[in-house]
DNA sequence: GTCCATGCAAAAGGTTTGCACAATC
DNA sequence: GATTGTGCAAACCTTTTGCATGGAC
């Protein structure tokens, strides 16, 4: 993954391999501060810029994908290269923001989108690299406070 | 559609229709900005932070759907009734940050989508209100540029 | 007439940028 | 040793909030 950086003339810095120890770790979805928080346990005089700055290198280069859910927060997490289905699909929760991420019945759609993919890519000219599936809607619990 | 503003104890201001007219009549992924520039014309006085207040209350109200793509603008677009595959479908370049929507091969994926949907509610207790689907890729143009 | 909505300006908060210093190749 | 990366602080920009005024019911 580091050989991934210098071959787009990037420098493998203590940083930048810090930043991926930590995407590579954890839990998915985390936002630029969870990562500087977390960073600073390996590598204690990291900054939160230089985290926002390896982030953008990350997601150019195509290491790590980059989310928008409905708040102003960007999320980002490590594609997972082995399958297609590592990470994108996801139902969120319009009331109290939570993200649950599904990986059941995903290998059904996942036939269906591929086969969409290949329709659009030709139609659009378009080269997919990879989707996103949000569900939007209630949670349990927020079903529960509703009544 | 004012009417669901009033169903819900808010009043249907001049202000509000505007917004509402120009979600009408536009084509879809505006920003709060654009929607402010756009009210103008019909409603001079309006202010920005109006626009933003307002738009709050349609998604809360569930007129209007908002989008977060790659960047930290948010996007606004009216929920169409008459049908399921309205509008949430989009191919994303990474590039440019051109968004296209596509409308083709909507059928076949909204069944399974229907499909998944079941499942999930059952499994995870999640009422599902709408659905989105990105691609995210290189478009034709940006496609050219790299070779 | 009461209460809700608005406009303006100021604040908030996530992200980006400028600059001098430090680290990598 | 040259160039690229870093930390810090300040700037940026979209969105939110406070408050006095205006408009809807």
């Amino acid at each position: 993954m580091e050989g991934k950086l210098k071959d787009h003339g990037y420098r493998a810095t203590t940083g930048r391999k810090a930043i991926l120890d930590v995407l590579t770790n954890t839990k998915k979805h985390l936002s630029a501060e969870d990562i500087y928080l977390k960073a600073h346990s390996d590598y204690l005089s990291i900054g939160l810029a230089s985290v926002y700055r390896t982030l953008e290198i990350l997601v150019n280069v195509g290491i790590v994908h980059k989310f928008n859910f409905r708040d102003r927060i960007a999320r980002y997490e490590l594609i997972k290269e082995t399958n297609g289905k590592g990470s994108h699909h996801h139902l969120i929760c319009t009331v109290c923001h939570k993200i649950i991420d599904y990986e059941d019945f995903v290998d059904e759609e996942l036939a269906l989108l591929k086969q969409t993919e290949k329709h659009l890519s030709k139609k659009y000219n378009f080269k997919i690299i990879n989707h996103m599936t949000q569900y939007f809607g209630l949670c349990e619990e927020c079903i529960k406070k509703e009544e």
